[in-house]
DNA sequence: CTGTATCCAAGGGGATACTG
DNA sequence: CAGTATCCCCTTGGATACAG
């Protein structure tokens, strides 16, 4: 470890990442690149339109995606992850792979504890 | 993307790290293998014994660290990372990396905006 | 289609006092 | 020394209705 507990910037970076949805948006706009509104509501069921609004305008604030608003009617929104936002695929990827073999072990637990 | 964002894993590994304190508990431990209770706490001045108590448990329950309790007079019990804890480094490492880049980002955001 | 506005419940986390 | 026990506030997120 060289990182200094004192100085750390986890935290930094988990602001911008915790929400109930906000790694799932995520990923579906580094694997989609561009994605309306709409396209996302339905790739996320179970998210509110609330919930995927208020993600969306914290995510845009802080760079990792952007929102393009087309002048028509009806309306068209665009979002995009950025070059910026990019950069969270590594985070994304430890993550996700730590995080597997953690339900595995967790589901591996609860088998021996059966028996 | 190779990770389909519909299977993903990351929220699991996010449950574990998202807690006020974990971030900077786990990075002790990392650091210093095994701490006492009260070297955490002196070591992390702003938190609660309150805090530091729930989150070493729930850290403890999915197997991140390990707690032992001497049977002595006064009460000393040890905390350290285990080895399957240990494999949160790189998780820890790649957001500290990102977060150190998107402190500094709002930084010169700041003075932008006062320019 | 892409949002707002409002109301409400659950739980995370702080302050403080107490204990074996 | 290493915790519990209470009380309390604030934020997060769901449900629902309305709007340009």
């Amino acid at each position: 470890m060289n990182i200094k507990p004192e100085l750390c910037r986890v935290d930094d970076a988990l602001d911008i990442i915790v929400g109930k949805w906000k790694p799932i948006i995520i990923l579906h706009l580094l694997k989609n690149g561009t994605m309306r509104f709409g396209e996302l509501k339905r790739s996320i069921p179970e998210i509110t339109q609330k919930m995927l609004t208020k993600h969306l305008r914290e995510l845009e604030e802080e760079d990792v995606i952007n929102r393009v608003v087309y002048p028509e009617v009806p309306p068209k929104v665009e979002y995009s992850i950025t070059e910026y936002g990019k950069e969270l695929e590594p985070i994304m990827v430890a993550m996700h792979e730590w995080g597997t073999k953690h339900a595995l072990r967790k589901q591996q637990k609860t088998i021996e504890n059966r028996g």
